[in-house]
DNA sequence: CGTCAAGGCCAT
DNA sequence: ATGGCCTTGACG
């Protein structure tokens, strides 16, 4: 079941030098047929007993190949598959009515916060600024300090759009960080991805199912915005949605979700977290502001539909809670809803990226060497002499035990993802050390590559010469933080600190490359995948 | 700015 | 009390 360290990724395959390759894992082949027949025979939300591979089950809807980006399919069998049976149109993927989540997985998913290595007690100190300098060298042309803090939008013309502000002196370190953020506003804290459809169309047209914002809930319970980390696989561990706009098509188009639960009558969208009517949606809350508790004069088993369910209060408000209704989204407090984000959430957030970005590329250095020294001088990087997977792979383990969150791992998912992650990460350095310096690739670490020699061909799409030892390092411990990786005890850990990463690289691209850091970001990201395929 | 999901309003 | 329609505020 879990991802045995010894021979996932080193196949049996014999080069002619001897030492053992990188293999691609291959697809395995699925019957769609048969998981076809199971889901129209089904009443409810599909189980997917035997683990089938659901891209598999969207390729036959598509007719065009998708290509399964993980590779394999999970070990072991997904409970959380939510694919609906054709015809079942009245479907909501909201915990905890729709998804066979017996142990709420998904209803109780939250990222945790993720503890830091570096101490913040001097939060306010304002020596931070310090780490954050080194290589930032402050944009050639003028800076754009007057955009506001926290912008509400994003658009592209927004961000194409020059300023020309004089920058204004920032004595006070604390200044210093509130200018680092609203300098990196305009990119770095805007949506990475848009995943907007092009809506050029007639409006007269019929238009085409949109992918509706609230996806991310339906397919991840109340989990956080997917959208914001390329990586994240989300609970149900399905490939990583940014690169399968398929897949998020599909599933919107599958959960054209219009009728209320309770009653069956027009539903007006999600209200407390369950879709419903107007009607029933007044009425819940009336029932939970003026505490009011009702009394079946029947069984308690009163039908309630469009006409009858003003029969009976007590069964149409227990409906509401079987169906899903949740008194706490009911607010108390005639108060508007708490922000959840502010000026300080930007300064932390900065704060996050600076501490985990140094903790990383500390321990990359020290484990593989530097890039740029690398480059600039005769000593060849550490990471370039290895010569054998499992050396490869040790050392991965090593660097990933040192940092934040992966440390805390077991060993079985240290291994694992080693395992899934090396294939890319071999790749990534032998990329960018090749374009960087071409005579590189004579060092034994390029050897590991005659399995794959595709993989430098899909990355030499992307630049890397100019790139700092801090973003080296972010990327290559992404390729290694993937939590489409299989056999995960810890997946939501790692789910997270993918997240974190990418949030650190979209930060320091932002420091040195300005408003182009959203899609070089997105862009290594797409070349990434492409390496797990 | 548009969308989602909260509360409020008020004729029925 | 109900529910169709409106306003509001957070979010992306
Ligand atoms: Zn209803
Ligand atoms: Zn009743």
């Amino acid at each position: 079941m879990c991802v045995s360290g010894t021979s996932s990724i080193t196949g049996g395959m014999e080069s002619s030098e001897g030492s053992s390759g990188l293999v691609r894992p291959q697809p395995v082949p699925f019957d769609a047929a048969a998981f076809l027949a199971a889901a129209a025979s089904a009443s409810g939300p599909v189980q997917n007993p035997q683990g089938l591979n659901p891209m598999a089950f969207l390729q036959q809807l598509f007719q065009n190949p998708l290509q399964y980006p993980m590779g394999q399919p999970p070990p072991t069998p997904n409970p959380y598959f939510p694919i609906l049976p054709p015809g079942l149109t009245n479907s909501a993927f909201r915990p905890p009515k729709y998804f066979n989540d017996p142990n709420g997985v998904i209803a109780n998913y939250k990222q945790p916060n993720i503890p830091l290595l570096v101490p913040q007690e001097d939060r306010d100190s304002g020596n931070e600024t310090s780490s954050l300098s080194p290589s930032h060298t402050p944009l050639s042309t003028s800076p754009t300090h007057s955009f506001p803090s926290r912008s509400n939008s994003f658009s592209v013309n927004q961000l194409v759009k020059e300023e020309v502000g004089a920058p204004p002196a920032a004595a006070n370190p604390i200044e210093k960080i509130k200018e680092e953020v609203s300098k990196a506003t305009n990119s770095f804290l805007s949506p990475m991805a848009t995943p907007k459809a092009q809506n050029n169309q007639n409006p007269h047209t019929p238009q085409t199912p949109q992918t509706p914002q609230f996806l991310n809930s339906m397919m991840y319970g109340m989990s956080p915005n997917p959208f914001m980390n390329p990586f994240s696989t989300g609970p149900l561990q399905i490939p990583p949605m940014m690169f399968n706009p398929e897949l998020a098509a599909a599933l919107a188009s599958m959960n054209k979700a219009e009728l209320c639960v309770i009653c069956g009558d027009k539903s007006s969208g999600f209200h407390y977290q369950a879709l419903s009517c107007e009607g029933c949606k007044g009425f819940f809350r009336r029932t939970i502001q003026r505490n009011i508790s009702y009394t079946c004069h029947k069984q308690n088993k009163c039908p309630i539909d469009r006409v009858n369910r003003n029969r009976c209060q007590a069964c149409r408000f227990q409906k509401c809670l079987d169906m899903g209704m949740s008194r706490e989204t009911v607010r108390s407090d005639r108060g508007p809803r708490k922000r959840k984000l502010s000026n300080d959430d930007d300064i932390e957030s900065v704060r996050m990226c600076v501490n985990v970005t140094s903790t990383v590329s500390s321990s990359f250095q020290q484990h593989f060497g530097s890039f740029r020294m690398c480059l600039a001088g005769d000593s060849v990087a550490e990471v370039l002499k290895i010569s054998a997977v499992d050396e490869l792979r040790n050392v991965v383990k090593k660097f990933l035990g040192t940092l934040p969150t992966t440390g805390e791992l077991t060993e079985a998912d240290k291994t694992a993802l080693a395992n899934y992650g090396m294939r890319a990460f071999t790749a990534l350095v032998c990329a960018m050390f090749q374009q960087a310096k071409p005579s590189l690739s004579e060092q034994p670490l390029f050897k590991l590559f005659s399995q794959t020699p595709k993989d430098l061909e899909v990355l030499s799409n992307f630049d890397f010469k100019e790139i700092t030892d801090d973003e080296i390092s972010i990327m290559c411990a992404s390729a290694l933080v993937q939590p489409s990786t299989f056999g995960l005890g810890n997946h939501q850990t790692v789910d997270s600190f993918s997240g974190q990463l990418a949030t650190c690289l979209h930060y320091k691209l932002s420091t040195r490359l300005g408003v182009n850091c959203t899609s070089t970001l997105v862009a290594f990201c797409g070349h990434l995948q492409k390496l797990y395929n």
